[in-house]
DNA sequence: CGCCTGCACGGTACGCCGTACCGTCTAGGC
DNA sequence: GCCTAGACGGTACGGCGTACCGTGCAGGCG
């Protein structure tokens, strides 16, 4: 008998066997019976047979809150990128099921979207704080979503390339992951510069050849100019 | 024997039911059934129970890349932004039914994944043109990316404020949408807009064949202004 | 010691989804 | 008038996720 919890003998049997016969072709009671666990025992345990793939998703997701809540405005770029960093470095961490993982979810259209799902919450976790940096009011709204998904994208693609093979070391993950974070904050603005300037009136004229349906669209010409 | 299609009629029971009932409560057998339609010919026309929720989503889905296939790294500031028009205007033309989604979406999580599922679908759309527009390089796949996220972000931010009533009218819409693509060209780098025929200051004359082309036309009028 | 209580576990049964397969009916070409 | 293709309804099945039940085990109490 191992001493191992069970939690972990389910994620282990859950990975071995998904990569055996496929994560189809696998039952949750294939995954429980090699456990030595009951059936009901991996449903008190995860949700579906979705979460079992992402066992530490509450974990982080936990974890990256708890370093946004240590940032202050002035902090707000620092803050964002350790937070995103927290997600690079547990996955460099946990190594080769991270990349088990990874062709778990390339193969598994139902994966993808479960691992979709979990990225958005952090991005709703990052679209909080930063729009409470930003102030709270509604105006912000859009631009904290911007800025959130921007980060997350930058964290993202570093994190694929390394799955992928194409970043060899950890460390050289890290660094691709600091660079990407720059070239996130040279394309998105995250301190606060104004909007341009509106457009000038400039004169037009629009002469319209049948003028049947003129008076449905002047209201829309008149909100295009004003 | 209604003479509306099978499909329509399957989306209109499916609709009604799960605003009496709930979508939870709410059996296959039950919709095929007030559809005068088998259970077999439901998933004929849907992929699943959720897919019913978005019936016109493959249809946008193509009508969005058409209309992105028709622009040009010149005009892909104007090409995005109404391509992303494109789906505004059909939830505004949806009406009502567009607003029982609403509600239903925000009910039900597993619908609101359905939906993210579909948005990533147009990011992706969007994503692959605004990579060819930027050269198609493997340095520019973050870039498209990001401005790709922006683009549908600020879509669905206009879109939200429609469904939840914060915006009255379908020109208000409009209106607002327009802003929030400036917003987003503002706070992210779009290609396109650097290589804009420079603006002159003069008196213009548009002679427009057929009006019914206004709608589409007014946003490239208005890039060729300012 | 015996008893009671709480709790995690395994087992069982059920509703429903999504798929595969079947026979039937109808439109349209030869 | 016949024949083939394709859409339809019906049926059966595997599997997921949930509800419920009984059991075993640890710990507090008289």
């Amino acid at each position: 008998m191992p001493e191992s919890s069970a939690r972990e003998r389910i994620v282990d049997a859950a990975f071995d066997l998904f990569a055996e016969r496929g994560y189809d072709a696998t039952t949750v009671e294939d995954i429980a019976a090699r456990a030595g666990v009951g059936r009901t025992t991996f449903f008190r345990q995860f949700r579906s047979k979705e979460h079992v793939v992402f066992p530490d998703h509450e974990q982080l997701l936990t974890a990256i809150a708890a370093r946004l809540a240590t940032a202050t405005p002035r902090t707000a770029v620092v803050g964002v990128s350790e937070a995103a960093g927290l997600v690079l470095q547990h996955y460099l961490d946990e190594g080769e099921r991270a990349r088990r993982r990874y062709r778990l979810t390339r193969s598994v259209p139902a994966l993808q979207e479960r691992e979709r799902a979990g990225i958005r919450q952090y991005e709703r976790t990052f679209n909080r704080h930063i729009h409470g940096w930003l102030g709270g009011a509604p105006e912000s709204l859009l631009r904290a979503e911007l800025i959130a998904n921007a980060v997350v994208t930058g964290h993202n693609h570093v994190l694929r390339a390394w799955l992928r093979g194409q970043l060899a070391t950890a460390s050289e993950a890290r660094r691709a992951f600091r660079a990407a974070m720059a070239e996130v904050e040279s394309h998105v603005d995250v301190p606060g510069r104004e909007a341009a300037a509106p457009a000038e009136a400039l004169p037009a004229v629009l002469v319209l050849r049948d003028a049947g349906d003129l008076d449905r669209l002047l209201p829309q010409i008149r909100d295009l100019l004003g």
